[in-house]
DNA sequence: CCGCCTATGTGCGCCAGCACACAGACGGGC
DNA sequence: GCCCGTCTGTGTGCTGGCGCACATAGGCGG
């Protein structure tokens, strides 16, 4: 990866005007985030808000008997930390690393001053924001009524389509952590995908060898979230073609 | 009811300024809102905000497939619309009636017009949405955790919060909807509840016995989303005594 | 190169939810 | 006061996911 940290790794910054940017370049810190950080913890005052460039970051819900779920994941699309701007400060889930990489972090009182300067970012910040809202209900509804198969796939394109590599780091029971299930689960429908030829993994790295496949076997949920992105975003560079480029 | 219909009887309206409240006051409209009405359809464009006073809605998602859940309730904590400041104008989930009542409507542009002006009114729903998610989030993670009995308790303590009396007119087909359970689901957890004395019901109604009851068998989601609103909306009368006051 | 830790495979029994089916009962409308 | 539509209470058999328990195997650290 010899890839220069450029900001414009991320789809918010980049569709952001060049005044725009340049004024927040200064301020703009680049992180280094580590599989399993936890960016926020639970009810806890925020003090940056991330832009992931290579990153993945799972906004994570931990229940009282243990059980956990991801609500939504935020990647080079998004941006951590809305809680900052939308007033409430802190939430009551979670933000831990999916995938390591990296991220620009921007002080709570910068991301504050810059959405209340009123102007294109304020804009964005909430398109994005609406945009997180229609994953989480999505992914909510898909918990409720689809199979383990189907929302892997859904979760597995979406983790793709944030740029991530071909082959992911990650185990069968952190997949069932994300999506809230048995990690017997997983292994069972990440065993039907690897028959079929879709997928390839081994001890903790799952390979996408057809995407095809996981589109024909996702649930409507993907492209709902996916298309959604687009509308609310079209500036972000939300279409397949771009997602995919660096693949 | 002989209650006046009382703009403030929707909790986001009475934490405005007399100031705001009275520049907006021209611009409410009164509207009767009954049970099955679909204020939004999926993706369709937005033409009023509605701050329901006695009426209560639920935001829907329904899927290809035909099932459908509840991502979140909107009664008189809250205000239905939040697309229109957001950005995006419209969303993939409806929004229909689930009890009967009134609410007060602004026109989309009037709406927009007032988050734009930045000031209190825009901190206000800002906030609204971050609880609104909240609220999102933990149905999510309960409709996976948790059982279908501590699901009604939780659903029924939020729709009591909401003003409803005692006496929801409510079937369990309509209950189990909302929750995305199947139907008989809800009639074995409701007769465990009154073979408990905590609730009644009869054909259509369902009447609370025991509130106390329902918040020892709820799951912790209820407390977290009810707590979560107090934080965010302090001045909205979020506590129990004034929620219960007309009951 | 070996040992151990951890990821993966698999086999239970169990429960929740699905699809369907039907009996009884309530209540609104005539 | 009667009728019929709708709501409720059960029941059946089936599937998918859960919890637990344990066997196996891959790969990293020493």
């Amino acid at each position: 990866m010899s890839s220069l940290p450029d900001p414009q790794q991320n789809h918010l910054l980049a569709s952001l005007s060049k005044a725009d940017l340049e004024r927040l370049a200064a301020h703009l810190e680049l992180t280094e985030l580590r599989l399993g950080d936890m960016l926020y913890a639970p009810r806890e005052q925020l003090r940056y808000g991330y832009f992931p460039t290579t990153a993945i970051v799972s906004l994570h819900y931990v229940m009282e008997n243990g059980a956990s779920t991801e609500a939504a994941g935020v990647g080079n699309e998004g941006v951590l930390g809305i809680s900052l701007f939308m007033g409430g400060e802190s939430t009551p889930s979670s933000a831990v690393v999916q995938t390591a990489g990296q991220a620009y972090r921007l002080s709570a009182k910068v991301l504050k001053d810059e959405f209340n300067r009123g102007g294109a970012m304020q804009l964005l910040l909430l398109r994005y924001t609406q945009a997180l809202m229609t994953q989480m209900t999505q992914t909510a509804a898909c918990n409720r009524h689809h199979s383990i198969e189907q929302q892997l796939c859904r979760w597995l394109l979406l983790t793709l389509d944030r740029g991530a590599s071909r082959e992911l780091i990650m185990t069968h029971g952190l997949v069932a952590s994300m999506l809230g299930v048995r990690r017997e689960g997983i292994t069972e429908a990440a065993g039907n995908l690897q028959r079929a030829g879709i997928i390839r993994y081994r001890r903790g790295h799952i390979s996408v060898l057809e995407r095809s496949g996981l589109e024909t076997r996702a649930c409507e949920c993907y492209q709902v979230v996916k298309k959604e992105y687009a509308r609310l975003l079209p500036d972000a560079g939300y279409t397949r073609s771009v997602a995919v480029a660096r693949g």
